[in-house]
DNA sequence: CGGTGATCTGTGAACGTACACAGAGTAAGT
DNA sequence: ACTTACTCTGTGTACGTTCACAGATCACCG
């Protein structure tokens, strides 16, 4: 085997300590921004360190600390994971953001079947990460008991699983959906439906009532077009089933951006304009935002948030911290567009 | 600090060795499948395996092996990423899939500043990968040059950076723009334009060459409408320029799926049918693809496959094998939907 | 019967770091 | 002058593994 010229040996804390006449304590201590070392030492040090390019050694590191230094990011089902919810690429980047400035590093596990628990399962107990974030949780999810068994620092994000007292990040759909009526009701709007979703799911229960909750006294049963699912179809039919019974409508809020796109349909077909007859306001501010005419007015999902501070509360469990119970809900900003 | 009950200490090769009656070397052996080690030993050792839990510990073997067992995955331009170019999820999970496979960790590297460059460029330099994956590099990059330097294994996925000899996997863009618009043909279509993006991108170059080679005789420079990016508005403001220089076109291959379903748009606000009056092909199998209405025809990218390749490539180059020179070309087959 | 090779096993280094400890020096209070 | 406390530094050990080396045993052959 040829030297390699470009694969020299990497500078090591002894290296450091010769080059600035030091011990390698010292050094150590320099490093790791310890106090007990003299101005005169440390300056000494850093210009040693620039000097040799010294880089600490993780594996040593890690050795020695009995601890990995990574965050395990689990998330289920890669094959529908990035059509059906495109903020999964967002919560990843918003985790990794924070676990890099903290100096952890994040690794990426994949559940695509039974062989993947598995595997991820003797993964976290191998202590190869020092805590998890868990992307879409299932009911009675194994990963989910193998974390409580360790008890190894967890966050998860979107819905809580199960009833276990788990720390989790969300948002407040129901507050959500509050403000973005009342906005909605702001521009001047009288009569005002709402074309309900998933009402099976936290996400589409809290939803219903933040609108209830923004109607007051106006809320009127009769402008509730129940849908059960969040697409694009649900929205077409939802629209369909208002108009009939309220054709003087001049307003609607959409459960989803993609239920809002197929009432935009659906008003279109029945020749209403939109904004001008009939203002809509949709949810997630996902791609569909962008796509409908006019572009829609909607309730933000702040996905890199959701992963940034997901990656902050394991970490703050690693610190010793106590989770926050209950969870943290985070703000939804609204991003008023054109459809209303 | 009170001892957790399930936070116990790991098992060590030692505790192996001493379940087993045998020395650590003898483990060692067995953990790595290396020979010398009689039968009666081998069973013993994986006996004493299974009983107390052992599992490698990756920082000790790292440490001593002088490698990381990590592969970084780096990625430019988090923002744009999953609106402009749905792919670069399943690209990652693609790679994910393979390297741990080959019991390696993807690390994910996202470059989003001038800051995050230097990071990078020092993490690399630290010797905290021992390979690669880069994906959408831009010309004249620092990190290009770095992993050049360094002579670190890699592979770049996408358009090729600069001129330098790096190992690379893609598509044939040009090809597969032949093939779509040959099947767009064969239909029976007479009046074929294209609406082609990035042009100062070689897969935008190579996707009009494509559909120049399959017209042959027949193309007519004047049903090409020419706009700077694969989004929603540019196509619609190509389709509605191709219908004003010729109303009767019967056929459109749009530069990516996003384009398509623009082009869809003004097609609808013209009155024309499709694929009745107009057949449309896009590019990409894009999550656009899915949304339009019609189903839309299109080019299949097979990006999780790009990835996997990727990732084999720098494994391979891991263990010594030469990278293959030009680079990889990958197959895209056509999905025939409904919009041609 | 001695030599040679193959097979198997145990042991003593490393790898690069953090941490505990010991010890030296200084300053302030008794 | 003697404690006491505080600041600073160097050294030895441990973390869990791999690798090189040294033996041990055995079979085979001259």
């Amino acid at each position: 085997m040829v030297t390699n010229p470009g694969r020299r040996r990497r500078a090591t804390i002894h290296d450091v300590a010769l080059e600035a006449g030091v011990s390698r304590g010292t050094v150590s201590r320099v490093v790791n921004d310890e106090p007990y070392v003299s101005a005169e030492a440390r300056i000494a040090i850093e210009a040693a360190i620039e000097k040799v390019g010294y880089v600490p050694n993780t594996a040593a590191r890690n050795l020695v600390m009995q601890r990995s230094q990574a965050i395990g990011f689990i998330v289920h089902e890669p094959h529908s994971l990035f059509l059906e919810d495109p903020n999964i690429g967002e919560i990843l980047l918003g985790a990794n953001a924070a676990l890099s400035l903290a100096d952890f590093q994040m690794v990426c596990l994949i559940i695509d079947s039974e062989r993947d628990t598995d595997r991820v399962a003797r993964y976290l107990s191998g202590g190869f990460v020092d805590g998890v974030i868990v992307v879409s949780a299932r009911k009675n999810d194994p990963i989910t008991r193998i974390i409580e068994k360790l008890g190894l620092p967890s966050a998860f994000v979107g819905h809580p699983p199960d009833l276990r007292q788990l720390p989790f990040v969300g948002i407040d759909n129901r507050s959500s959906a509050r403000a973005i009526t009342d906005r909605l009701l702001a521009t001047g709007r009288t009569r005002v439906g709402m074309i309900a979703s998933a009402l099976d799911r936290d996400s589409g229960a809290d939803r219903l009532a933040g609108f209830t909750d923004a109607l007051g006294p106006l809320f009127d049963p009769a402008l509730v077009a129940r849908v059960p699912f969040y697409a694009y179809a649900d929205g077409v039919k939802g629209m369909r089933a208002l108009l009939a019974a309220e054709p003087h409508l001049d307003g609607v809020f959409a459960a989803s951006d993609a239920v809002a796109a197929g009432a935009l349909e659906a008003l279109r077909e029945a020749g209403r304009s939109v904004p001008g007859d009939v203002g809509v306001v949709g949810f997630d501010d996902s791609a569909w935002a962008l796509r409908c005419q006019p572009l829609l007015s909607t309730v933000h999902q702040p996905a890199a948030g959701l992963g940034e501070r997901a990656a902050e509360s394991v970490l703050a469990q690693l610190r010793g911290e106590e989770p926050e119970l209950g969870g943290i809900l985070l703000t939804t900003p609204i991003v008023w567009r054109d459809s209303a």
